[in-house]
DNA sequence: TAGATTGTTAATCGATTAACAATC
DNA sequence: TAGATTGTTAATCGATTAACAATC
């Protein structure tokens, strides 16, 4: 049901998240099947790509009619998401934490921030969006009772491994950061970094140089 | 002083982006050369890497000291800077826009937000992190007089190609794109996606399936 | 069957890595 | 000089692309 090889790569995994999107849009639209050339069109990508990303997966089509929407979104789910979901911790209820928290709450049950943390005291033990923010105190209690192992750092770049210390001493073996600072994480905790500045600049820069090179 | 070649990839220029943060905290400490591998390390790179990198943008390191830190941000400043620096439009000022204006406000003045523009008229005609906030229909007319060439999207999907049209046919020539959509833009016009959610999706498997594979 | 699509294999392309010469 | 670093070339690895067989 999961993959064949198991050695998925990152980029396959991110494909298959954005695959998953376009096909539930494509499904309330009553869709039942899909062709690779159309996944393609709407995802930006070549239709090879696209099969082969689902091979990947282990989810196979029909030459007749192509994909299966409902069967490749669930193969899809087997895939991306956690049986029982899992909750995401959020560190840093600032600007960027409080706009996460909007955008991260109630679109997707399977994968929705359930707690908050924050060190300044004034905003600890207030509700913003449904979800209490706590003082980074109850982090290791709160991440242990709710099984948390996924967090996203949104605080300043000062305070950012510090708080990468923590939530890894808590347990979280994934985390989304915001900070532009590589942190340092013991060897099986995954981070991701989410650097909106650079990629500003890289539009900024071609922009200026043109989009395609001939 | 440019590229030798011309044909620099976009990850390079994302690794510039990032290795001109990391020199500017080295130059801040009083450092005045900087090892390929000391930079590897901060990056997360290797020293083999990050020379490859520096040669594409035409800086030469000496073999007794490495790089220059000042002239190398000079070169990189010469490399990825508009000369009289480059004003931002943000199109949708909902709790990710506020997140973003107080992101890109003073902290990188050769390349910050100058205007924001919502659809809410009870938006518009405010100001906010002394941005003032203008209503769609001053779309084209703002960016000419500001002379506005990139632009960030953060608005809800259902817009996100409208108004990608609308600052295409303004002269926008980047796009850093915050909705989870395919945007079709004119040639010449580059998007950059930064799809939160997909971003998050990869923690989580990663964070269940272990973060690297032996 | 005919036509279009999927799945598989081979070829190509680009980036990373390794090895080595040049430099201070 | 000796040692470490940079710059250059060759080898390797992975992903993309192209070509083709299999399927409905």
């Amino acid at each position: 049901m999961a993959s064949k090889t198991g050695a998925i790569s990152e980029r396959v995994v991110a494909r298959l998240s954005q695959y998953r999107r376009l096909l539930n849009v494509l499904a309330a639209e009553g869709a039942t099947h899909v062709l690779s050339r159309e996944l393609a069109s709407l995802a930006g990508r070549t239709a090879a790509q696209v099969r082969r990303d689902l091979m990947a997966l282990g989810y196979a089509g029909s030459s007749a009619r192509g994909y299966e929407v409902a069967g490749l979104l669930a193969s899809i789910r087997a895939f991306l998401d956690q049986p029982g979901g899992q909750g995401v911790a959020l560190v840093g209820v600032g600007n960027l934490g409080k706009a996460l928290l909007t955008h991260f709450t109630g679109r997707r049950p399977n994968l929705a921030i359930a707690a908050a943390f924050d060190t300044d005291p004034s905003k600890a033990n207030r509700t913003i969006n449904q979800c209490r923010v706590w003082a980074m105190g109850h982090l290791k209690d709160v991440l242990k009772a709710k099984k948390i192992r996924v967090a996203i750092i949104a605080v300043p770049p000062e305070a950012a491994q510090a708080v990468a210390d923590a939530l890894a001493a808590a347990g979280v073996r994934g985390i989304l950061n915001f900070a532009p600072v590589r942190l340092r994480v013991p060897e099986g905790v995954y981070v991701e970094d989410l650097d909106m500045t650079v990629s500003l600049e890289k539009v900024a820069y071609f922009a200026r140089r043109g989009a395609d090179a001939p």
